[in-house]
DNA sequence: TAAATTTGAATATTATATTATGCAATATGT
DNA sequence: ACATATTGCATAATATAATATTCAAATTTA
């Protein structure tokens, strides 16, 4: 089977709809969740429809949504991986 | 067992631990990376020490260590266990 | 369906990420 | 030990993310 190549794009994009969904979870309006975590609406809105942000940005979503602790816990996964590769020679 | 609080900070050292893992991996400088991405040296040494930075910098850098489809499923099944937390009621 | 709320999209301003450069401190290799 | 390469950390300039505001379209609610 055919899977296109995935472009950053594809995966801002994912992010978006990601936390488009927490925020409709917890029945939050963009203006409630921007509130809460000290940032404007309009930056949600742009993390939800695929454009640019910060990593600050990302993170504060993801600590508010309960989910740091696991997208930590796979860069120490994907380090671990690595760090065993390197020991294989 | 105690496990202190995880800060945002902490994420953000975690990712450069990563990155720098994976640079040395492939025996490369941080010029050397730099360059493969179209960014300065500057931003991938921010980016490595816990800065604050953007999300096309870190998918640029996932994407280059075969990261990105990783990522991409970890975001795509968070979404998946939300909106089957939704569907329960 | 009417009213109220939310969202998307535009402009303009401010804050800051990115960049270029230079230099000292470290690390690497011969 | 020496030469070379790499890294960390400044400063200053540019590009762009974040913000404030407004308005029309879409959605939700009564």
């Amino acid at each position: 089977m055919f899977t296109g190549n995935l472009k950053i794009k594809d995966v801002k994009s994912e992010i978006g709809q990601l936390v488009k969904s927490y925020r409709k979870q917890q029945k939050l309006s963009q203006q409630d969740l921007a509130e809460e975590l000290e940032l404007s609406r309009i930056t949600i809105q742009n993390l939800e429809s695929g454009k640019n942000f910060t990593i600050d940005t990302l993170l504060k979503v993801l600590n508010h949504f309960d989910v740091l602790v696991e997208f930590n816990q796979f860069l120490i996964d994907k380090r671990k991986e690595n760090e065993q590769l390197t020991s294989l020679y």
